[in-house]
DNA sequence: CGACCATCGTTCGTACACGAACAATTCAAG
DNA sequence: CTTGAATTGTTCGTGTACGAACGATGGTCG
């Protein structure tokens, strides 16, 4: 216990504690969303089985499926994921060939996005996983407490 | 549901839906949590009034305040940042004069980590605005809603 | 019609996030 | 004491995240 011994010109470790005391990050909401977050995307990736595939590409893949055909950014609403980011996404889905874009004919700046049939299998097999991925994610918790975070987690997301 | 109907000639809006009528990305929790985390960040960014300032150099200005000086590493699994991401942390803190680092005379493979002057001042002024982020990120729920909510959070955090 | 303004997709820059590989060092086993 | 395993910090590569600026297009209003 006594690592730190003595140290006669201003003690550096006696510097340290300011009248932040009262703060425990351990304790902010912030950081606790960050960790069950991470928590959650290692499950996913131990989940989904697929290498390549993120969360993000996943909830696009899996939005589009629901929507049918759609515009880049109008997707990227339903995914809640920016419009530069979802240029990064889609791109890297259309290079795996899961999405095709197309120029909508009435409107030359939009992009209309469909799932290819590679895109619709993967989907086909993806689907069990997710609900397996979001039941582990849960599992720490009773039924009922499950009902109740949801509940509370949706009020916290505007 | 006769959604999968025959398709001799494949129309290309029909090819959409396929067996995944069940899995609602709205209600599924990583989803969620992303969001939850999302608007917990923009809180923060408006509410921290330090442009440069990032929700994990925050936490490692606080936690380095809390347990005084540290190695790189330990001061990584004390806030749930990979060494790799701690790194980048760190070099940026260090640039803002905010950290200092030196190595440990007794492990020389070890940097330690002390805040420096400024870092401290940061602490000071920056600790009620923690409190002020957590309290508007929660702020959709009331006092008992919460402690719910926090205790159960915290219990899908490993 | 023409000026104005909103929207769409893109690019740039910065900052997480993390797996993987690496050299230097320390520790543990024999 | 020496071989081998573990730890520390670094770098690389890929993928979110998002503000900001941009050109092209579309809609609105005088």
């Amino acid at each position: 216990m006594g690592r730190r011994a003595s140290e006669k010109t201003e003690p550096i470790a006696a510097r340290q504690k300011s009248v932040s005391d009262g703060y425990l990050l351990e304790n902010q909401v912030g950081h606790l969303l960050r960790r069950a977050h991470q928590r959650h995307t290692s499950i996913f990736q131990a989940t989904i089985d697929d290498a390549q595939l993120t969360p993000l590409q996943f909830a696009a893949v899996m939005k589009l499926n629901d929507v049918g055909e759609t515009s880049q950014n109008h997707l990227g609403r339903l995914t809640a994921m920016d419009a530069a980011t979802m240029q990064g996404v889609i791109k890297r889905l259309s290079a795996r060939n899961l999405i095709a874009r197309r120029p909508d004919p009435d409107d030359r700046r939009r992009l209309l996005l469909t799932l290819t049939d590679e895109g619709v299998a993967l989907v086909d097999t993806a689907t069990g996983r997710g609900h397996r991925i979001s039941d582990e994610t849960l599992d720490p918790l009773s039924p009922v407490e499950r009902q109740t975070f949801l509940a509370l987690l949706r009020r916290l997301t505007d």
